[in-house]
DNA sequence: GTCTATACGCTGATAGAC
DNA sequence: GTCTATCAGCGTATAGAC
């Protein structure tokens, strides 16, 4: 269920309408530059069906931040079906994770690119999330493969995916000009040669 | 002047006094929870000193990002003084990095991990920053040295200092529980396997 | 469930005495 | 330069009609 970040006129449900609009404007604007006016305006409702269907703007940014973490971890369960070794797995995350920086760059900010504890201070962060989990458990299958190096599980994962993550954030504020996946060959390179076994 | 950060009762003079309230609490709760008269309690000092020293809140973080960019910059100064090749000086700056990560978090939290676009507008991105501009030249320096791989300078930057970085978010996020310097060898090893001119 | 109108607290900012 | 007192506006949240 991917509605989010889709282009949707108006006979979306209200609550997808008020997602989606919040979702926009968290990420242009940031959350604390953004009213609920603000939201409700854009996604052609009252304030307060805002209020009954989440409580609040806080209600709102807890419920996208479930809703985006679920499509992570639904895109990687996806790729688990399609790849079998660890380390075709991790690329193949890497991969998408450079292909929705580009077409879907809303669901990516605001997962990779928000402070969520200034937005959520009660939300369990973020890399305790399955999604990231998820992420630990391919390098570890890559260690077992004897694909990836042995060492710390949480260094090697910074180191790979962190590095991706952080050229994600980059390439979002404009520090790297060029989509990542039209360097996708150089950059998974650089990420393996850092955590690849050496023989 | 390093006198940021460190613990200061109140002989300090007044602007100073405020500058360290205010990065100690933009740090703990985000710049937009924290108001005008949090900073002056803590500060010790009245609305008005803040408002003739910085003009508003606006101007608290300005002057912030200001000092601290430039002590960072001082830091990668200090590190070009001391140290010849490239790769030294790449390492030594990710040394102090992960130091400072301990000993003055709240330096690396407001540099590294506050998203300044949503505080000032205005400003240039900080990868424009000269801080950050150095760090290309030192990876810059590198190449020329034929101790990193050739290829697309940002890219290369992005995937050593940019894990690095990613790592120290990490760290601050509570993601990697031990100190970055006390794995500094695996980390620095991991760092350059993925930049390093291959013979 | 959805809407409009309204209340109320807080925040950034100013005025004016010292 | 520093302070206190105060203001105006905004943003969240609620009440109550439909």
């Amino acid at each position: 269920m991917p509605y989010l970040t889709k282009a949707v006129p108006n006979p979306e449900p209200v609550d997808c309408r008020i997602l989606t609009a919040a979702l926009e404007l968290f990420v242009a604007h940031g959350f604390h530059s953004v009213s609920v006016h603000d939201i409700q305006k854009l996604a052609n409702v009252s304030i307060g069906s805002i209020y009954n269907h989440f409580g609040g703007k806080e209600g709102i940014a807890k419920a996208l931040y479930d809703h985006l973490l679920i499509e992570i971890e639904q895109m990687i369960e996806q790729v688990i079906a399609e790849k079998k070794s660890g380390k075709a797995r991790c690329e193949r995350v890497i991969e998408l994770l450079f292909e929705y920086t580009e077409s879907r760059r809303s669901i990516i900010t605001f997962v990779f690119d928000i402070r969520h504890r200034e937005i959520l201070p009660k939300q369990e962060p973020i890399y305790q999330s399955l999604a990231f989990k998820m992420l630990d458990k391919l390098i570890e299958q890559g260690i077992d493969e004897q694909e990836i190096k042995e060492g710390s599980l949480a260094l090697i994962s910074a180191c790979f995916f962190g590095a991706a993550i952080r050229m994600i954030q980059m390439r979002i504020e404009g520090a790297i000009e060029l989509p990542l996946n039209d360097q996708y060959p150089e950059i998974l390179d650089m990420l393996w040669q850092g955590v690849a076994k050496q023989d």
